[in-house]
DNA sequence: CATTTTTACTTGTACGTACAAGTAAAAATG
DNA sequence: CATTTTTACTTGTACGTACAAGTAAAAATG
């Protein structure tokens, strides 16, 4: 079957969105221009641009258009605050481990899916620091089957998300979490530079996203001492 | 102006599941159903339904109808795992203080708007157990200008946002979370029954509501040794 | 009687029309 | 020239029609 049409309009548009063509604060092509230029009518217009809202690429003001809005930062997912806020700040992303084939580690807290185990899987971390302080170690496991060569890949603006959604066209669609406070053990408390035994924030992330049975599962380590996780949401 | 028809019917088939006429797992009426029953278009009856998904009550199933679901439990607020999934397990909520007249408490790590920091202020707050073990502190505060009468109202099955939905007709919209690991103060300690400095999770929460101008503040101070806390999303 | 086909539903997509309601600039008014 | 009205857009709501596609039970088939 052919690709629904609003999801032909949809993904364009994403796409213009992601280039660059039009960026924060720029106003969508109206309902009407849509429906001339890609042969519609206004209920499939609709029905794409309300699908860009919901996955929070744009927002739609009565009486005056879609407006392009700042990417939904979180997606239920926990950021360090301040880290993606920060802009111009002095964010740091370290390499503890770039991208390379590993074992599916007993460390990941979800139970890894079915079809992923028996096939390859890639494995990451990084430190990310808020100046020169150690703010969060992430470590990171997926499948090495549908992101083929990630390992030969430059991230795009140092963005694994973006690299994702750009290179792979795959969206995050939704997330599970588990949070735990724990004492730092050695490896944890070097590498944030902490004392052994500090209170520290562990969560364990599965991403789901728009591939079928592709899930990112994360370990996250925080010291939120001076960077709380900060996370919001709104219906 | 009149209300609009498609949030007519979507307030009503709400009420009915709020009310227990429809529970989780039975199907509501069909598009076709409800729209000979409110003399409306399958336009406006699916518009209602889409509604009703966005917020969580039902979920569609394509060639089948529309399913009660479980209400989504987090919102965006974090709840303790098991404490809502533990269905018929042992879960007691022991209130440490009942809802009553006191200050804006200077613990509130939000800061509280403007317009309600002039207002009477309510707060209450309650210890969670899973079993004999305590999980989770709760400390709330919220305008007591605008839930008038709280203080001598029993909650609806135990629940403070199901009174605030049903009693009130105020809806949660969205929340701002902010979660940090601390080592367990005396007070905490006591109340948790765990060793004085263990590690706990400091979660501060604001939620926004449908109703202008009113939030509701809390702490919530959580053991995650036996029951970490889960969380999920989905677009 | 097991298997296949049909039927009668369900929701999903997409067409098209009409008017309400919000916005902002241009035009008319005093 | 300040104020009001009109105009020309925008999105929002609601009407109505047609067929695609998924589901599950009933009916037909061998």
């Amino acid at each position: 079957m052919e690709e629904k049409r609003y999801r032909q309009v949809q993904n364009f548009l994403k796409l213009q969105i992601q280039k660059g063509y039009y960026v924060v604060g720029d106003y969508l092509p109206s309902e009407n221009e849509l429906c001339s230029s890609f042969s519609i009518t206004r209920t499939t217009a609709r029905k794409a641009l309300d699908e860009l809202t919901k996955e929070g690429f744009i927002e739609r003001q009565h009486g005056k258009g879609s407006i392009v809005r700042e990417r939904r930062q979180s997606l239920g997912l926990l950021n360090v605050k301040g880290f993606s806020e920060a802009v111009g700040g002095d964010v740091k992303t370290i390499f503890l481990q770039k991208p390379q084939m590993n074992f599916w580690n007993p460390e990941i807290h979800f139970t890894v899916s079915e079809s992923e185990i028996k096939e390859a899987c890639i494995h990451f971390s990084r430190l990310r620091c808020v100046g020169e302080i150690p703010a969060m170690i992430e470590y990171n496991w997926l499948s090495g089957k549908i992101l083929e060569g990630l390992i030969d890949l430059e991230f795009i603006d140092g963005s694994f998300f973006k690299t994702l959604s750009q290179h792979y066209r795959i969206e995050i669609t939704g997330s599970e979490q588990e949070l735990r406070a724990e004492n730092a053990n050695k490896n944890i408390a070097v590498l944030l530079k902490i004392p052994l035994g500090s209170p520290i924030l562990h969560i364990s992330l599965k991403f789901h996203t728009s591939k079928n049975n592709f899930y990112i599962y994360s370990e996250l380590y925080c010291n939120t001492e001076n960077y709380p996780i900060g996370n919001s949401y709104h219906i």
